[in-house]
DNA sequence: CGAGAGTTTGAGTTGAATCAATTCGCGTGG
DNA sequence: CCACGCGAATTGATTCAACTCAAACTCTCG
């Protein structure tokens, strides 16, 4: 399957020649990154529109005592450098969580695409807000969010993105990632990560065995962390809707 | 002046053509919005974009709590909804800090104008670029740093955007924010500000008197607060480079 | 079965928040 | 021209959420 095409088509509605379009970018080139070193680093100059294929990515900045902050999870059907063409070095790094499958798509050909097909345009500059909108969400989260709260509401994004994308049902998910990550990614130490994630499971709200992540009541836990999905962008869930978005609060 | 012009040209260069298709979107219809009023509220459908032509704005989000929380500053040549015809509804609001004008354009003409010159949309992908980028290091400044480096951090970017447009000149500018809008930008309490500015100020790092911000060593200021510019992506400042320029740090 | 990464626990510390006044700056109206 | 009033800035005392440090425990995998 090709994932970019699925997340374009929840935003707009594609035509044949659209499809064969999608189908041909991403059929250019691939690889496979082993869990752990970098797709690309922070200064690099940029060559390729990278798309996720499987796995899990993120955006992190490492800081000046050497911590890494994690500014973005990457999940399939994520781009990495939808803007390679006009931005010409990185000013951050994106590195693979687990084992991660990406496209190599030319930056020219990306640009072409969007000539082509006004939709087209149309889906990347909605998937640029979606991306946008995350972003400013995190901004909020690690900004005024107790750890509690700021943990919370990022199992809830994850959780979301992934039902968006079929990858979660029935609040659980597969998550290539440990406390450590998720202390990273919140600004938190492991330690203290650690004992939140015990007060999530002590409350009933979390069960966390090895890479599998469940979340028994989504709607309380958005409650609970003010999330609310609007920032997402994801209008509505597809015609297949996964059961699991029965669950998901408005 | 245009300023959206004028920030285009900083990025790529322009033709006759592409300064009177600029010129022509950004004299459709201006407004000026009241000090600490709202040009558009989370949730509400968006019907222009909007260009920031004088004054301050700031984008923000509302806590459960009441508090808020702003996510980014809109200095004179940002826009505000680029994206206004990809995306429905604000997923979070922006406010006048000081009185604002700000232009009116018809998000149709907007897009015609990046399907008639290539050049504009490359300049209109630029920036969503540097938007992105400036929003990724807030997440990092505010997830990771300290009151001091992040306050600092904070003044630095402000300084150097400033300087980037003619705003500022030998690290001295207008700023029409209190400590208190510092506060909700960082994510502390106007206290704690209070307490780092006045430290700052002790150092002979900063001046602060009414609407007048001074920074006596931008460089050691950067150095202090771990600024580093690339994130902004003002590739390099343009022939008509204010002697500010010459202070900041590469 | 040992090694290493990840998780868990406990004790002590600290940066920033909270709470509560007080002072300053300035624009307005008497 | 001065007194008032209000928002902003400042100060001090106290509390608390999260960090640090340090050790032990538990997986999983070679």
């Amino acid at each position: 399957m090709n994932p970019l095409k699925a997340k374009f088509e929840r935003y707009v509605a594609l035509e044949q020649a659209e499809h064969d379009l999608l189908d041909h970018l991403v059929r250019t080139d691939a690889r496979v990154v082993p869990a752990g070193s970098d797709l690309i680093r922070e200064g690099e100059g940029i060559h390729f529109v990278k798309l996720v294929l499987d796995g899990w990515g993120c955006r992190y900045k490492l800081l000046e005592d050497g911590r890494r902050q994690i500014v973005a999870f990457l999940l399939p059907g994520d781009l990495c450098n939808p803007d390679a063409l006009a931005v010409g070095e990185m000013d951050h790094s994106i590195g693979a969580i687990n084992e991660l499958h990406c496209a190599l798509i030319q930056p020219e050909l990306f640009d072409q695409a969007c000539i082509e097909s006004h939709r087209l345009r149309q889906a990347m500059a909605y998937d640029a807000g979606a991306m946008l909108g995350m972003q400013r969400e995190w901004t909020l989260n690690l900004a005024a969010r107790p750890a509690f709260g700021r943990i919370a509401h990022m199992l809830c994004e994850l959780h979301y993105r992934l039902a968006a994308i079929g990858l979660a049902v029935d609040g659980s998910f597969f998550a290539p990632i440990t406390q450590i990550t998720l202390a990273e990614a919140t600004g938190l130490t492991p330690v203290h990560v650690n004992r939140v994630v015990q007060d999530l499971r002590g409350r009933g709200l979390l069960s966390w065995r090895g890479r599998q992540i469940t979340l028994h009541d989504p709607t309380r836990l958005a409650l609970l962390s003010g999330f609310s999905p609007r920032y997402l962008h994801l209008p509505r869930f597809a015609l297949g809707a996964t059961p699991a978005s029965q669950q998901l609060p408005a």
